[in-house]
DNA sequence: CTGAAAGCGCTTACAG
DNA sequence: CTGAAAGCGCTTACAG
């Protein structure tokens, strides 16, 4: 006859009004009156019940209705939306759509996460959390995990050491297809206006350049390798740098679309032309890659699809199931448009 | 002692599983086991159950989580999400994250909105549904009356005849400033390329050129104005279009930063450079606008603001409350970048 | 301001 | 396959 109350992945009792009463001394009665505000709760009291509920991570229970009806999933977005955001989340909506869930959106706020934060999504009724190029701390995953939430993350500034579920894409294949490709039209003298030194997906793009560079018996200058935020301004900042040098590079491969255009920008407002004076080559094909002027020659990342199985994912992995793989990387394509050519 | 389970917006009584039961002439047990998808029961009973349980539009019962903690706001875009819709996007995450309250992203799917579709919306606790740039139907229209959802719109392609809550900008206002701005440089020949005739906001900036045109007492020829649907290819094919002419525009204006970017696209296919040969003005200043080649000259369209004022709206209408106007407009801007210059 | 107690809406182990 | 009944977790009118 007994209800458990038991929470499914952990196997650890939810804590219950009557749990937190007896701990603070109190009826169930009172507790209760705390919860919903009401305002006829000594303020001592009130505070008490309060860090009592804190200390026993209290959590309203789930109603069947949030529990079968519409899974919702959290996704959160480390930096303000754009294109390539967009393109993520439509990825996860339509598969969401699909499954019959709901997809919130929010963008990352605050310095970082509390376990109040988590509760108040646990609480909410989400069911995961997919949290979208972030730089995944230990608190991020102590609140997630103290609310029993899934995370599974889509191309994080960091690779996590604790067992994480990460969707990302071949990045060094792709720095390698990039390269290759600028190689074969015969350029010696190429750049890399990559990202952030320390994220996973710089890392592998860079990798994935020497490699290529190597193989071609190509030297790399070291005033050729610049780092940077995935930002138009820095390649605007780089590329221009880059065309001061007495010994300017033929060719740059930037670490992603933006960088890509500020190069551009970069060569145009000296007067230089792309592709005939200088060839780039982007990564994600977003889609302000096709709208460039001139369309630009990039290394496709399935972003669509990297939402779509992060949320498929996040769904299987809240309903207890097993996933394959702890990290999935799908493949990239190098789509050769009109911002390359022969040096 | 006795909770009364009576909805708060319309005064009717909610369906209980006691209703149900007695209605059907079996017992709650009996109803909760068909809700819960159990097996232990005669498919002919639970047929039987289902129909009488959507006959009562039984509705689980909404926990004071859902009820009070945290406002969800279904946000319904009519076409892929790009930049356009990142930027209306992030207004209204951040607008309901200072309120506490979720957005929940959609995309239009089917070609039409049903009353199931928004009562399921309603079933899942959406307070309010925000549409944006979306077709208004008369079915869509009853759908959401029906599941009594509050409804607002942003920058809506028709002007319903209904009293719907919209928010838009200042397009005369926006076409006429963009229009200024290229005759002040000296500008005579210069084009539209336009969105859907039947859009409103495409309306009002092409009647915002035309008062400035004529004010500037330049003539428009008929074949310097081109329809579209607000796309790059849009731009791209009427720019070529008007580059063939005899007699070529030496200024474009178009209605929105997709559609310039295709102009400036196929002026540089051409030779041609901007804004040397060729000015350009778009119009809404998304992201793209400021990372194009050059930096594109635009009507900025606060579509942030948009994007959290609809929120704001969506929430106090849901809440009961009423709002000044019916129709917000708020001001556009123009924004000079590199893309235009004297003939 | 507090809590005992009635009550609500739902679920479930079990008897038939 | 069905339902009476125990029970869970929560809320609330009311007595003190």
């Amino acid at each position: 006859l007994k209800s458990t109350g038991t929470d499914t992945l952990t196997g650890r009792k939810r804590a219950t009004l009557a749990t937190v009463a007896a701990s603070a001394g109190v009826s169930v009665a009172t507790v209760s009156k705390v919860l919903n505000g009401h305002s006829d709760v000594a303020p001592s009291t009130r505070s008490m019940v309060e860090a009592v509920l804190q200390q026993h991570e209290y959590v309203a229970p789930v109603r069947r209705s949030e529990a079968t009806a519409r899974p919702t999933v959290e996704m959160e977005f480390d930096l303000a939306l754009n294109a390539y955001s967009a393109e993520i989340l439509q990825g996860a909506v339509d598969a969401a759509a699909e499954l019959g869930a709901s997809v919130v959106v929010s963008i990352k706020a605050g310095p970082d996460r509390t376990v109040s934060w988590a509760r108040d999504l646990a609480t909410a009724g989400r069911r995961a959390v997919i949290a979208v190029t972030g730089e995944l701390t230990t608190s991020h995953l102590t609140a997630l995990s103290r609310a029993r939430l899934t995370l599974v993350v889509i191309d994080p500034m960091n690779l996590p050491r604790a067992r994480v579920t990460s969707i990302g894409s071949t990045n060094f294949a792709g720095g390698l297809s990039a390269t290759q490709h600028l190689l074969s039209l015969g350029h010696r003298r190429i750049a890399y206006v990559g990202g952030p030194a320390g994220a996973a997906s710089n890392q592998a793009r860079l990798h994935g350049f020497r490699a290529a560079m190597e193989a071609g018996h190509a030297t790399i200058p070291p005033e050729y390798l610049h780092t940077g935020r995935f930002r138009y301004q820095d390649g605007f900042a780089r590329g221009a740098a880059l065309l001061e040098l007495p010994q300017p590079p033929t060719a740059v491969f930037a670490a992603n679309d933006y960088t890509a255009l500020g190069i551009i920008e970069a060569a145009r407002a000296r007067g230089l032309r792309v592709p005939e004076d200088l060839s780039i080559v982007g990564f994600d094909d977003t889609q302000i890659a096709r709208i460039a002027s001139p369309p630009l020659t990039t290394v496709r990342q399935p972003l669509r699809e990297m939402g779509a199985v992060a949320l498929r994912t996040a769904l299987r992995l809240a309903a207890g199931e097993k996933v394959d793989s702890h990290h999935v990387e799908l493949a990239t394509e190098l789509i050769v448009r009109q911002s390359t050519t022969t040096p």
